[in-house]
DNA sequence: AAAAAATGTCACATATTAATGACATAATAC
DNA sequence: GTATTATGTCATTAATATGTGACATTTTTT
């Protein structure tokens, strides 16, 4: 992996974690010299909208392959699952990015908004669902979005915590998510 | 609510959310002067430390009156969860300082201490239901303590973005969890 | 209404972080 | 091995953040 991309990998695990985090905090966890960084990326607000963009791109690009790999809407969730797994800390920061004020520079850009567009389309598969009475229907859009999202961050703190071994991460996501919105499989 | 405690609330809410926000940042969320802040809190470290002494209280004294409410383990369990929703982003920031290196300050002190003691044996419930096979086996103690976290986030998300009732925040809560966990009621 | 207490405004010293230039050192290509 | 390129070290300036004193304004008490 190329440098720049070391350095966006760790700013994204970082700010995710802390959005204030100095520059020094971020060079030391990507282990380059903050002289290094910035010659890298111009300055920190550089460096966090290409943390933005490689985020949105990341996670299109594979809830996209989820979407369009199966026909049955099932199986098409469970993919856009492991999808979000697989973008890891990128998908929860962006879905945090998501849920803050709209007064923000992020929200206004076409890119985000193309996101937002696809999202909604894709996440169309659960009031579907819940028509087919394969969802429980008691349960809100809304709702079921953040257990989505929960869901993934569980996920991805066993994984940085170890306490669940790869191989069984992503069964045992879905088995807990697809229970929780009341798919009996 | 004194002024000194609506201080900290707000406190807990941003650096939850961003730990290295300004303390300008927290004063505006609490609605009062920089200056009145400081007359409270003599520095930024003492009100950091006001926020988890805080957080170890209410958490404590919630999830004793929830563990000690009912006899029957499930009970427990579920009174232990609308404890921790109670308790909201206090919970949520605790569990995130939990899981954080234990470099940190916190990690040292007694209460700290005593509540990781008193947290581990709330959580014994867990394999007491796996061994009788009310919980499903197949998922690890961490694991579920994780996902019992991130319900609760789900609700403070929920109730913030105002997606759910507050009459039904619970409820929700809790089928979504048991039923993940496999505990079918 | 007068006194007392709490809060806000503003200027300011200090500390921390952001960002850059000049140069030394390490890594890589040829 | 030498030239080239990438990275690290260190000093320095600019910008922000921390924390305090002096005093004005507001709120509460009596």
């Amino acid at each position: 992996m190329n440098k720049d991309k070391v350095i966006l990998y760790h700013a994204i695990s970082v700010l995710n974690e802390d959005f204030s985090a100095s520059v020094e905090k971020i060079a030391n966890a990507a282990q380059v010299n903050k002289r290094t960084l910035y010659r890298y990326y111009k300055d920190r607000d550089t460096l966090i909208s290409a943390c933005y963009a490689n985020m949105l791109d990341t996670w299109y690009e594979a809830m996209l392959a989820a979407y369009n790999g199966d026909a049955h809407p099932i199986k098409q969730l469970e993919q856009m699952l492991y999808a979000a797994i697989d973008c890891g800390v990128k998908y929860l920061f962006l879905s945090a990015v998501e849920s803050k004020d709209g007064n923000n520079d992020i929200h206004r850009t076409e890119k985000f908004i193309a996101y937002e567009k696809a999202r909604d389309k894709w996440f169309g598969i659960i009031p579907e669902l819940q028509e087919k009475n394969v969802i429980d229907r008691q349960l809100s859009g809304p709702w079921i979005r953040l257990l989505f999202v929960n869901t993934v961050r569980t996920s991805v703190q066993a994984l940085k915590a170890g306490d669940v071994a790869q191989n069984d991460l992503k069964r045992l996501a879905w088995l807990c998510f697809s229970r929780s919105i009341g798919i009996t499989g």
